[in-house]
DNA sequence: CCTGAGCGA
């Protein structure tokens, strides 16, 4: 299951952010949405978990907890919308 | 920047 994660300092990575997550569950896949142009991240990424129950856990865990000075908002992703 | 790509900041 893909995890909507919001509310994410400038300053973390994805390797901070895929480890933050490993915690519960293994993680298949991280994506932190870095503007391309500027190279800061957009405060928001996604992370992909192999277990649904550890994905909805980590949501339970992880939600509203203060992350580098940040709370933290997680939440299932949507499909992605490759709005056209 | 609370829903991910590249094409224009």
């Amino acid at each position: 299951m893909d995890l909507f994660v919001a509310n994410i300092n400038k300053t973390v990575r994805e390797d901070a952010l895929r480890a933050l997550f490993e915690e519960f569950g293994n993680v298949s896949s991280v994506k932190i949405l870095t503007d391309k142009y500027t190279g800061e991240s957009k405060g928001y990424g996604f992370v992909g978990m192999s277990n649904e129950n550890h994905g909805l856990d980590a949501i339970k865990k992880l939600s509203n907890v203060e992350f580098f000075g940040r709370k933290l908002v997680v939440n299932k992703a949507k499909p992605k919308t490759t709005a056209y």
